[in-house]
DNA sequence: AATCGTCGTTCTT
DNA sequence: AAGAACGACGATT
């Protein structure tokens, strides 16, 4: 079903999951180095995920994105993850603006919830959405791919505020 | 720093 | 099938 492929990149090697439908799930270097299932997962597919991760590893913006499966989330984290990939390189927004871009103002923390569940970080930019008043707020693979994410795009300490 | 409101998801009855 | 608990939040005090 789910095919595990190795993504090399200027940052270590992610791994991808892809499914028939597309990028299903992705994941940051882990140190382990694991085996490569992905043998008969479209090329096109494995070159734009590999293309579109250095590129925003670069601070660019990706040419274009792979396929990518969301139907593991509920409609609601759909709605947020689609949301997200709106949101530009260098560009930041808080999670209550989301709420509202998905049309659930109040919602904000459910927001956080579903980032926190987004399948395909860096690519869907989970990075990008801060907490209130520029606060780094949190990420579930640490916030130290967070800080740097951000710093690579162009987001420095500065504008975030310290804590 | 402590507290409360809010709301989708997950864990327990 | 409810209901309680739990957060990558936000606003108030």
């Amino acid at each position: 079903m789910m095919k595990r492929t190795i993504i090399k990149t200027t940052e270590g090697a992610f791994h991808a999951w892809f499914s028939d439908e597309g990028l299903a799930a992705l994941s940051f270097p882990n140190g382990r180095s694991e085996r490569d299932d992905g043998a008969d997962v479209p090329v096109e597919w494995i070159r734009q995920t590999e293309a579109a991760l250095n590129a925003i590893l670069r601070g660019e913006q990706p040419k274009q994105l792979p396929p990518l499966d969301f139907s593991r989330g509920t409609e609601f984290q759909q709605k947020v993850w689609k949301a997200l990939l709106i949101i530009g390189v260098g560009q930041t927004r808080s999670y209550s603006e989301i709420a509202h871009a998905v049309g659930a103002p109040g919602a904000a923390r459910a927001v956080g919830g579903a980032c926190g569940a987004n399948p395909i970080p860096v690519l869907v930019p989970c990075h990008r959405v801060l907490a209130a008043n520029q606060r780094l707020g949190g990420f579930s693979a640490g916030l130290k791919w967070k800080r740097l994410l951000l710093a690579r795009e162009g987001v420095g300490e500065a504008e975030l505020v310290l804590r």
